[in-house]
This record gives structure tokens, C-alpha cells and sequence, in this order.
DNA sequence: CGCAGTCAAGGAGAG
DNA sequence: CTCTCCTTGACTGCG
């Protein structure tokens, strides 16, 4: 099913997202956690096949300090051929990735080193994408107001254009709970010729005119980030299955790919499917 | 071994 | 001005 989970599994530990402090940098240090998070990854998609689970975020640390000034590890040369492994795999499995680079990408950013430092961070995510040759997408938020919304994103639009074209065929334009809402980014992502992910939870704290259904047909083949909480923006803890099976009722004619933003990861994940399957199954049943 | 303090990085908003 | 929160917790020194 296309139900998926950020970055760590708790049921059998595993974290694409092993790092280490600046301090402990080492050569032999990156090439250990990058061999880390690759043997973790797939321990977690063969744990998600398992469960028929073909949606998963990998972690922005899977090389950690990548982008970083000290950074100096040819981990494209060193992992070129693991990686490609992992890539046809994920490929034959049908399975689909995304990525999501943290809050210090501000690509709007007046700051031109924050610029620069952001367009080499989204690099190194399209480059792994790229060696791994599977159709990952890059979710990125607009980025900062700097007390102008609208030449905030006129910077925007600029700097996007300076992007690679290997990150430009991947980037995902997502909205976000105080600053860009769905029609922010559906009419920047119309000026660009981006994908969109759309966040339900940050659409309900910073909502938009378009009610969900008509954002899932504009949507061709919606991606959707799913997380509920409370009014005050505090996450739940596990998935409130209520909410959820009212959304999916709504989403599922349109198919689409739903990643969740949980604390308890997986464990939500395999709650919601079971009970989708269990439901379908009664239905066989008296059908 | 478990825990608390801290971690590369940006920006907004609350207080 | 300082603190907190957000992508996504994870590392590590100390007891």
C-alpha cells in the first residue's frame, strides 16, 4: 500500500539517519555511517515489503555533513556500486522515496550564503538520487517572509533557477503551517513547473480557499504528507484512526501516496493498513 | 548502562 | 533579547 513512514523504524531499530558530532569528523568516521545508514535501509525496506509498505522518506544525515565546508569523502565513488543496488531494487519493487531537507534550507533566504549553502545541500540529495537512478522527490518549504511576502517569493522564483537541473526534476514545493499556504505554493509551483507535496495538518493551521477535494484532483497523482494534532500544533503521538479512515474515505479515489508524520512511525502505519485491509476484507465477505 | 545536555545550519513569533 | 519550534531525533559525556 502507498502508506508510508519517515526515516526510522523503531520495531527493529534501524535509523537512516545515523550521524555523529562535528567534533568526532573523521574520513573513516562518514564512510562508517553512510555503510550504517545503507545496511539499515535495507533492513527497512525489506521490513516495509514485509508489510506492505511501498512509501518511505529517506533520511536528509544518510550523508551526514554532506554539504558541509569540511566535508571531503568521495562517498559517489566509494558507494557507487552499493547504492545502485539499492536503487534497482526500490525500482523492481515499485517502492517510492522521498526526501525532505531540513529547516536550514531557506532557498528564498536574502542571505546569498544560505542560498548557496541550501542549493549544495539539495544537490547532494538529487546527486544520491541520481546514482541510485530511482524517481525520489526533494520536498522543500518556501522558505522565510522577510517582512515582504511578495519579494520573498520573486526570490524565490530567481533562485530556483539557479538550482541544477538534477535537483529542478525532483523538487517538491510543500506548504507550510504559518507562512506559505496550498495557494501560495500551487501558484508558485504553476510559475516553476514543480511537483507539490501537500501537508493535511499544516493546511489546517495555515489553511487555503481550496477545500481538500478539490486539492486532490488538482493534484495529478497526490502525494500528501498526513499528521494530525491538536489546535495548538502539538503532534499526536500515534495515529487517531477516526480522523484518518474520514480522510482516506475522501482521498482514496484519487489514489494517492500518503506519508506519515507520526512519533510512533511504522507503528501507525501498520495500524491504518490493517485496519483498511480488515475492512476490505469484511466488505469481500458480504459483498 | 541510562540519562540529560547538546548538536552545522535559519527564521518566525511569543513572551 | 531569549526561547521554542520545526524536517527527522541522535550523539556523547557523565554519573
Amino acid at each position: 500500500m502507498n502508506i508510508g513512514y519517515p526515516c526510522v523504524n523503531y520495531t527493529i531499530k534501524r535509523s537512516t539517519n545515523n550521524t555523529f558530532r562535528l567534533s568526532s569528523y573523521s574520513h573513516n568516521k562518514v564512510r562508517e555511517t553512510i555503510q550504517k545508514n545503507i545496511d539499515h535501509f535495507w533492513d527497512i525496506l525489506r521490513f516495509n515489503l514485509d508489510n506492505d509498505i511501498y512509501f518511505f522518506r529517506l533520511g536528509s544525515q544518510f550523508i551526514p555533513f554532506a554539504s558541509h565546508d569540511v566535508f571531503d569523502f568521495n562517498w559517489q565513488h566509494e558507494f557507487r556500486d552499493q547504492l545502485s543496488e539499492l536503487g534497482r531494487f526500490i525500482r523492481e519493487q515499485k517502492i517510492f522515496i522521498t526526501m525532505h531537507p531540513g529547516q536550514y534550507v531557506v532557498l528564498n533566504s536574502p542571505n546569498e550564503d544560505v542560498v548557496r549553502r541550501s542549493i549544495k545541500e539539495l544537490d547532494w540529495h538529487a546527486e544520491l538520487l541520481d546514482i541510485m537512478n530511482i524517481d525520489g522527490w526533494i520536498q522543500i518549504h518556501i522558505g522565510g517572509i522577510f517582512g515582504d511576502k511578495q519579494s520573498a517569493i520573486q526570490r524565490f522564483i530567481e533562485n530556483y533557477r539557479r538550482l541544477p537541473a538534477r535537483v529542478r526534476r525532483r523538487l517538491a514545493l510543500e506548504n507550510d503551517d504559518r507562512l506559505y499556504n496550498f495557494s501560495d505554493v500551487k501558484q508558485i509551483s504553476e510559475r516553476l513547473n514543480t511537483k507539490i507535496i501537500f501537508d493535511i495538518y499544516h493546511h489546517k493551521l495555515n489553511p487555503s480557499e481550496h477545500s481538500l477535494e478539490e486539492i486532490l484532483s488538482y493534484l495529478k497523482s497526490p502525494v500528501i504528507d498526513y499528521s494530525s494534532g491538536d489546535k495548538y500544533g502539538r503532534h499526536h503521538d500515534t495515529i487517531h484512526l477516526d480522523d484518518f479512515l474520514e480522510f482516506y474515505t475522501v482521498s482514496e479515489p484519487y489514489q494517492p501516496k500518503i506519508m506519515f508524520e507520526i512519533k510512533d512511525k511504522e507503528k501507525s502505519v501498520l495500524k491504518a493498513i490493517n485496519h483498511i485491509k480488515s475492512k476490505k476484507t469484511l466488505k469481500t465477505l458480504f459483498d
